[in-house]
RNA sequence: GGCGAGGUAGCUCAGUCGGUUAGAGCGCAGGAUUCAUAACCCUGAGGUCAGGGGUUCAAUUCCCCUCCUCGCUACCA
């Protein structure tokens, strides 16, 4: 298989789901390496479609909007923009992006659902799914939660215990309750379409356990094992879904239900495709239909099963559409030790970064390529992204480009030097040179990203090495044809590497093109030792990375910090209640609204603020243990919450006669307690 | 629980269809150097290849068991 060659290829990215922002996981997972690729097949000059949009169905889609109390539509609208930019800014070169509420998706995901039903594709079931009488709609299974009847626990998905982590369906939960309302939904009869996926597994086995056993990664095979091998075999799978949010079945007798987001979520590529040949003004079917073509999903781990087994069924049944050569699906990217998740806000988002760190787009590419989760779960951390900056992108890339330029500049007038007679290692260098493009476009081709850039940065190093070997600057003394031999070569090296490093650094690649004053060139061009012409002008030297101090480092750090303090607090423990007392034990106490007079800090102690307050009954000096929390001034005419009862105490040599009241979040932090607006002093709290 | 992937140097990862001294980059140490963003270049130290058992002349690699991380487990996407 990987001996064939193509004719075209038809790439995707798999489709972003439209309810949240994209983060460094998303990036690392599939945009990133399926950008590397389809720069490197553009550089070949192959014929390419890349292709995404944004996945805009499904259930949790629906369920943000009624969190927010906006329409689902509107959630999308706002993720679909934010996402295309930020992929546009970040510099992911789609052919296509477009969106699963286009037109022309809805078109063709029910017309190739219409398609497999009058093929008699479907088996219609009708089966008894919970629905919440309140929220007027059927539940998934995500979203009832109950007490697991294996272990006890209470909350318990309706699918899985993620205490015990045992199976679950939903009628197994005791005492289900919907997480929509909180309400007991009842069980409702429905009828859905269901592809009978074990009619495949034949086809599914050989295909991928055999034909592919060669050429696919290794975690995408065991994963597709799994379910192919499965003791019951793959099982009927529902196409159709109780919602009015996605795509209407195409049937008459399926009013209020849509396409499964699964079943219209990979046909989003094709219509991608579509709609990018209609501008074009080209014909799309090439691209999903022709044997020559090479189908390509990049895709994360937690999609393989959709990607490998669903998708397939779906095309291979459809008859004339090809099937993915390959679905290079990489693991899980980490953050600082913790997995990535949206809602604890425990990301670095896209668009964050891209305000944050402007024009520095091909650091993150670098950074998540060398570190990709290509064969195991990764982890990201800010540390190594200043890391990989400074002592790799600006010390070895950046340092060996400044190096030949300013050394022309300030040897030759910025003009490429004439080479004269090339010494044995000259040849040998050029020879070495020669060999990396094809030693990178392996790597590629076989879906190592990582691999393919340490071989690129491979290519920096041996520009370095040449430099310190021949000594340029030490040569000008005594040989300047000599030199001028060497900063030829040096900066030919230069001008490789702009090609070479263009689909992982594409922003550094067209300025090191500009600087070295270099036109269009493609990979064909790699390797060659003569791509710039003697006497042309090059630009003067500009830094093409900057190191990234610590300061930078500590604010993202700081950040997710924050990002976990928050968390810790709204997860935090509600301090049980206290024992029942009566009415009488409450009337005791005397609590008014005081106003704070005076303050100021008691000196030899941390924590203790002396403060003169009115109390209506009249001033009293009261020692409150708040100075961690309140500055002095801060403080001076707030109107607060006393206890003016409290027996007086006598701390550092004062009496403290009363205690100003507060309220203690679950960090620890003190807040003041005051009346809404103004009150009269004294005024009593019952 | 079942299935799958992974556990190799301080860090991030290669590798091993069983075979001399297990590799790379970064980090660290030393040297050299000064064209370059104190960068480059050279050298070096660092490993019970998760743990235990087995097969074998030989195991990091094959088999079994245990531990740890992650994913999937079919209505989240």
């Amino acid at each position: 298989m990987s001996e064939k060659s193509f004719k075209r290829y038809t790439v995707t990215s798999a489709l972003p789901y439209a309810n949240g922002p994209l983060h460094i996981g998303h990036l690392a997972g599939c945009y990133i390496p399926s950008d590397i690729y389809v720069r490197y097949l553009r550089s070949r000059e192959r014929d390419v479609a890349y292709v995404c949009g944004s996945d805009e169905h499904g259930v949790a889609i629906t369920i943000k909007a009624k969190n927010e109390g906006i329409t689902p539509q509107a959630v999308v609208d706002r993720y679909h923009e934010l996402m295309k930019d930020s992929f546009k800014t970040f510099g992911i070169s789609f052919d296509h992006y477009s969106r699963t509420s286009a037109p022309i998706h809805h078109e063709t995901a029910a017309g190739l659902f219409k398609e497999l039903y009058d093929k008699g594709e479907f088996i219609e079931q009708v089966t008894e799914q919970y629905y919440d009488k309140e929220a007027g709609q059927f539940l998934a299974d995500r979203y009832i939660e109950g007490t697991c009847p294996k272990c006890g626990y209470e909350h318990a998905y309706g699918d899985q215990c993620e205490k015990c982590g045992s199976s679950l369906s939903p009628t197994d939960l005791i005492n289900p309750k919907s997480k929509l309302s909180g309400n007991s939904p009842v069980l409702k009869e429905t009828k859905h379409w269901f592809m009978d996926l074990g009619r495949y597994t034949a086809f599914l086995k050989k295909w991928i356990l055999e034909d592919h056993k060669d050429d696919w990664k290794n975690n995408v095979l065991g994963q597709c094992r799994s379910w192919l091998e499965a003791g019951d075999g793959l099982q009927p799978r529902s196409m159709t879904r109780d919602m009015d949010w996605g795509i209407p079945v195409p049937l008459p007798e399926a009013e209020g239900k849509v396409l499964y987001v699964w079943f219209d979520a990979p046909i989003g590529y094709i219509s991608s495709t579509k709609e990018w040949a209609q501008e074009k003004g080209i014909d799309w079917e090439p691209y999903w239909k022709d044997k020559d073509t090479k189908l390509v999903h990049f895709i994360g781990k937690d999609n393989i099963v959709f990607h490998c087994i669903t998708f397939p069924a779906i095309l291979k049944n459809l008859g004339d559409f090809i099937l993915p050569e390959n679905v290079p699906a990489n693991e899980f990217l980490n953050l600082e030790g913790d997995k990535i998740s949206t809602s604890r806000n425990w990301a670095v988002w896209l668009h964050e970064y891209l305000e944050e760190f402007p024009g520095k787009q091909d650091v993150l590419r670098y950074v998540l390529t060398a570190n990709a989760p290509e064969t195991k779960d990764n982890d990201f951390t800010w540390k190594d992204f200043q890391t990989r900056n400074n002592s790799e992108l600006v010390a070895i890339y950046g340092n060996f480009v400044n190096r030949a330029v300013v050394l022309t500049h300030k040897f030759f007038e910025g003009k490429v030097p004439e080479r004269g007679i090339l010494s044995p290692y000259d040849l040998e260098v050029l020879e070495e040179m020669a060999d990396f493009p094809e030693k990178i476009a392996q790597s590629l081709e076989r879906f190592r990203f990582r691999e393919a850039l340490g071989i690129m940065m491979d290519f920096a190093r041996l520009g370095n090495k040449y430099l310190a070997d021949t000594e340029p600057w030490k040569v000008i003394k005594t040989n300047p044809d000599r030199t001028a031999t060497i900063l030829n070569l040096a900066l030919n090296i230069a001008a490789n590497l702009s090609i070479v490093s263009a689909p992982f650094l594409p922003f550094t690649a067209i300025k090191l093109k500009e600087t070295l004053g270099l036109g269009p060139l493609l990979w064909k061009d790699a390797g060659k030792d003569q791509l710039l012409i003697t006497g042309s002008e090059i630009a003067s030297a500009t830094l093409l990375f900057d190191k990234i101090e610590d300061e930078a480092v500590e604010i993202q750090v700081n950040k997710l910090l924050a990002s976990k303090k928050q968390n810790e607090l709204s997860n935090a423990q509600i301090a049980p209640m206290k024992d029942i007392i009566t009415y009488d034990d409450f009337a005791k106490l005397d609590m008014r609204i005081v106003t704070i007079l005076e303050a100021e800090k008691m000196k030899k102690s941390k924590k203790l603020l002396k403060l003169t307050v009115d109390t209506g009954l009249g001033n009293r000096t009261v020692l409150s243990g708040i100075a961690e929390h309140f500055s002095p001034e801060e403080l001076i005419g707030k109107q607060v919450t006393m206890l003016v009862n409290l027996a007086p105490r006598k701390m550092m040599g004062i009496d403290s006669e009363g205690m100003i009241l507060m309220a203690e979040d679950a960090a620890g932090k003190l807040k003041l307690l005051h009346p809404h607006e103004p009150s009269n002093q004294g005024s009593t709290i019952s």
